[in-house]
RNA sequence: CGGGACGUGGCGCAGCCUGGUAGCGCACCUGCUUUGGGAGCAGGGGGUCCCCGGUUCGAAUCCGGGCGUCCCGACCA
């Protein structure tokens, strides 16, 4: 924090820009023990967020600045196509919730009242808003209607990490659309998909749009918002042009077929003397993983299931999930019982009657395989789907990266991701249970069909950390940095130098640029600099004796570090101009 | 929920193995010097060593239990 001798809060003219004298910034010099992720060091060491525990952070005065531009630039977009701002509580009472099935969620926390009524915390806000419209929506005329609000999420994660990337409180901005039929929820679907670009578009972000699993939102359809970081915890694949993206937990891809050899007419039993794995196994029979079928067994509610997959692939848990609904990993003795083999040696072939659920992926349809016989140290080579065995067919796969993508868009790419926003077309998941129901121009009584949308302006800032740095600090983008142009005052606050910085400072805010004047006494010239490329401001003006008076003001680029040089007269002209390059041309600026 | 690591002034760490009156760097306070890329000298303040229990003449150190935080996985706007 800066030492301040006399606190003298700066008279502040101007709303967007301050004074750095006297103000709360608590910078660090050394990372974070307990920081991993690039955004968690140095959202921790710019002094712009503070932990309280775990999954429970405290964002400070210039953090803030960052946040509230975010939900300005949000704002706006939401406003232009028509949303409407409200706000609702955050304690919500559990009847509610019991009415769609959510109450009892492991991620809810959960509280009573003095009197013992039951209450939950927000998740999420679906409930409630359904509340309000099956109350107040009753006719045709009513819709269609888009409310959103920028309000406080509560969830019990079983594991925070990563900074403000994956939290037990957040602001979600959260909005919701209600139609009259579903060409009414595409056209408010459309407008948030618009909506969205244009937002994270002028975050700054470089960000994908990528199908997506409904999860516990439920309905019909989803995309997500991603922006591609080392730190992201999700995964999407996508095609190298561009036409395909979508997450791994619903991508599919066409696999090539390795060569097979000849079929046999029935499957041939061979000898595989401790074998144990599909990489031995393809040592022992030179051929190629994608010849071998690899067996997984689970225990879903209904018993135990077989998946199948080729032997380059991976089970995926929740494409599995879609097919055979919850499901654990099956025990070691639990397989002996069921296979009377040990996991290494199990297969289709004879489970007829056995009681076990076969699922086979999609690649298996075409091909002969080698699998397991269900007799210790024994597989069969030339087992046929279909033939030598009947399974449900469906993609249980895990795409891999050099598969062609669906529709001819390439090779497939998988990327790590921040998820950063979603849109679910929720349909009538909860306004049907929560009665939201309207007239129609005929007097029929119909269902509103319903959207969902979500932002994480925190999350929009932290991706923006991992994708804008260098190793001296932030770099942000001019759409959603805490200022615009951060100025150094070298001396002290009764020099020129301080005259001309302070009049500079005024300058530049008439423009209509914020501003940060780094007029904190006492501090050596370095610190400044140091602080000022950690904070990461697109633009940093040097105010110092040793050009000035007369000699022109230096001018830095965060991005590239390139150093200029501006002429006195008319320097917040040129500043202001070398920042609206910076911003893209545009000039456009979020109100704070 | 499974696996791992860590917990010692505000921050980053050493000390623990082999028990004996708690240390380093940074930060902070005072003074002098210094002032364009995290200054120098001198002096100074600040610690229930995460908590509870046990062993011991004596525990930061050994033992048991608990709590907290981070990381990997599972899970998940």
């Amino acid at each position: 924090m800066s030492d301040s001798g006399s606190w003298r809060l700066p008279a502040a003219p101007y709303r967007g820009s301050w004074r750095l004298a006297g103000r709360f910034w608590p910078t660090v010099r050394d990372d974070p023990a307990d920081a991993e992720a690039v955004s968690h060091r140095l959202s921790v060491r710019a002094g712009l967020v503070r932990q309280l525990a775990a999954g429970l952070y405290t964002v400070t005065p210039l953090g803030l600045r960052v946040i509230a531009r975010v939900e300005g630039i949000i704002r706006e977009e939401m406003d232009r196509i028509g949303a409407q701002e409200l706000l609702m509580p955050i304690m919500h009472p559990a009847e509610i919730w019991e009415e769609t099935g959510r109450y009892g969620l492991a991620e809810q926390f959960r509280l009573e009242d003095r009197s013992g009524r039951r209450m939950v915390l927000a998740m999420t806000h679906e409930e409630i808003i359904t509340w309000h419209a099956a109350r107040e929506l009753r006719s045709y005329r009513d819709l269609p209607q888009s409310w959103y609000q920028m309000q406080t999420k509560l969830r019990d994660e079983p594991r925070p990490k990563s900074g403000m990337l994956r939290v037990r409180e957040f602001t979600m901005k959260d909005s919701y659309s209600f139609d009259a039929d579903d060409a009414g929820l595409d056209r408010s679907y459309a407008a948030h998909s618009d909506a969205y670009a244009r937002i994270f578009d002028r975050a700054g972000l470089t960000w994908y749009r990528v199908e997506s699993d409904v999860g516990m939102m439920g309905g019909s359809g989803a995309h997500e918002y991603m922006a591609p970081s080392d730190a992201g915890e999700d995964m999407i694949a996508r095609s190298a042009d561009g036409t395909y993206a979508a997450n791994v937990e619903l991508a599919a891809s066409v696999a090539a077929d390795p060569a097979f050899a000849d079929v046999p007419d029935a499957p041939e039993e061979f000898a595989t003397p401790g074998i144990g794995t599909i990489g031995e196994l393809a040592g022992f029979t030179g051929l190629a993983p994608a010849a071998l079928a690899k067996a997984v067994v689970v225990v879903s509610d209904a018993g135990p299931v077989l998946a199948m997959v080729r032997g380059e692939h991976q089970v995926h848990e929740k494409k599995l999930a879609h097919v055979i609904g919850p499901h654990r990993a099956a025990h070691p003795e639990e397989i002996r019982g069921w296979f009377g083999a040990d996991p290494g040696s199990l297969g289709p072939v004879g489970l007829d009657g056995s009681g076990v659920r076969v699922v086979a992926d999609t690649t298996l349809r075409t091909g002969h395989y080698v699998t397991g016989a269900n007799r210790d140290g024994v597989h069969l080579r030339g087992v046929v789907l279909g033939r030598d065995f009947q399974a449900e067919v469906a993609d249980i796969r895990t795409v891999l990266a050099g598969e062609e993508a669906p529709g001819g868009g390439g090779p497939i790419e998988l990327v790590p991701v921040i998820e950063i926003g979603n849109i679910f077309r929720l349909g009538t998941k909860y306004s049907d249970p929560l009665g939201a129901r309207y007239l129609d121009e005929h007097g029929q009584e119909r269902v509103i069909v319903m959207g969902s949308y979500g932002i994480g302006p925190a999350r929009v800032a932290m991706a923006a950390i991992e994708q804008g740095h260098d190793d001296v600090g932030i770099i942000w983008p001019t759409g959603i940095a805490p200022f615009d142009v951060h100025i150094v005052l070298i001396g002290d606050e009764y020099s020129p130098q301080a005259d001309y910085a302070a009049a500079l400072w005024a300058e530049l805010s008439d423009l209509g640029l914020e501003v940060l004047l780094d007029d904190r006494p006492g501090l050596r010239p370095g610190e400044k600099f140091v602080e000022a490329d950690l904070l990461g401001c697109p633009v940093r003006v040097t105010v110092g004796k040793r050009t000035l008076p007369d000699g022109p003001v230096e001018v830095r680029v965060r991005r590239t570090q390139e150093a200029s040089e501006v002429p006195l007269e008319g320097a917040a002209q040129a500043i202001a101009a070398l920042w609206r390059g910076l911003a893209d041309g545009s000039g456009e600026h979020p109100p704070c």
